[in-house]
DNA sequence: GATAATTTTTAGATAAGTCTAAACTTATGG
DNA sequence: CCATAAGTTTAGACTTATCTAAAAATTATC
């Protein structure tokens, strides 16, 4: 089969994929959150760090974390548009919800053609966010992060548009659906209860009650 | 990762997908015929067609080729279906050439979800037949075979609709698509060349002289 | 029907990605 | 500021799918 000049396994993208993650979530990225996150031990994610830093894709000083490189970030950005927009065709061209479209995305991001993914960006007409309100890439790789906040975050009184979840699990996802809690709704925050942090939210003429977990994983715009 | 109760590699159903081809088009399968069809050495498929007769997907005794099980059968087909189902899709939707989809095809016919090749499916109008003429398998597994022959075996006077072919290469399809023998068109024998048994058509109000080499691969319903 | 040619299988090795268990660093709390 | 806990790495082993080289079985040829 014919091939790129740089091809990196489904496994080696996986794990770029899960540095950018972890990096943009804590600010780093360890060895034990990356084998949280990749469902594998310590020991194996160790051996792949030093694999991919000997292909210049990570920075890595042992016992130190790592940090992605350029050409390393490169990778990981175009695993994520690809994942972003297969979301985006499942839930926007075959009606699946969006709680449902992660596990078979992921193996969908890991298609090779680059043709393919750009062919389908423009079937799409060029989405600009997937269906959890992530930014898509550009072919090029950009994107513009949206300035989002928690509902944690608001005060009384503030107002925002949901436009994102900082927890993409199924769960969270099924929860939010439940709740009429879904990208684009208004909400107002009506009250921050003292005793356990939860906020009551004003959502047209609806009240309703979230906890401190899900107000942090809530994300509007204002 | 959630996935099904029986799973089966790429690699696995590559092979199964290549024995049910073979044995279509020679009437049997052997080590060497795979060997060739998978661009592998003939001492791994040895080992891969034990792998696959003890987990009783195909019937093998050794020097005397295989044959599928039923099981092994269904799986193939299975295979067989997602292919064309993403031809169908990369062709009608993405406008990707009908000589650059296999592929791109072969990758995306690996994934795994059953519930994704189904809606694709349904989003496409359950298509029957894919870019090349092959029929599409339903989602049990059902299709009828087209009677196709090949232009070789027309007599003089004979015409034709084609509608499928016989070589799925790249330089071949390649080739059709200049000639403006694409599927669909429809062809009368004028000559038969004694000497080299090449073709003379007679298409629309233009004459083609084609090789027994395209005659046979070229295949047409009466 | 014996020998040669072809095909297939066995044996042993390799590479990727993973694991467990043990050893080693770094961080933390009296 | 040392002892222990937490986190990370090393060592050695396993699995899958592949390979080459050599042996064995089958088929073809004279």
């Amino acid at each position: 089969m014919v091939r790129f000049v740089l091809m990196h396994t489904f496994t080696e993208e996986n794990y770029l994929k899960t540095i950018y993650h972890c990096t943009l979530a804590s600010g780093s990225a360890t060895t034990n959150q990356i084998a949280a996150a990749t469902n594998t031990r310590a020991a194996s994610v160790t051996d792949m760090l030093k694999k991919l830093s000997e292909k210049k894709l990570i920075n890595y000083a042992k016992y130190q974390g790592v940090t992605l490189t350029a050409e390393g970030e490169k990778i990981a950005i175009g695993v994520i548009r690809k994942h972003r927009l297969w979301e985006y065709f499942l839930v926007e061209k075959l009606d699946f919800k969006w709680d449902e479209v992660h596990e078979v995305a992921e193996e969908l991001g890991h298609i090779s053609s680059i043709e393919l993914i750009d062919r389908l960006d423009k079937f799409m007409g060029y989405p600009k966010y997937d269906p959890h309100g992530d930014p898509i890439p550009d072919s090029n790789g950009r994107f513009k992060r949206q300035e989002l906040k928690p509902v944690s975050g608001l005060a009384v009184n503030d107002t925002g548009v949901v436009l994102g979840v900082g927890d993409h699990s199924t769960a969270f996802l099924q929860y939010l659906e439940k709740a009429s809690l879904t990208l684009g709704t208004k909400l107002t925050v009506i009250e921050i209860i003292d005793y356990d942090h939860s906020v009551v939210l004003q959502i047209a003429d609806k009240k309703l009650n979230i906890s401190r977990e899900v107000a942090k994983n809530l994300l509007v715009a204002l």
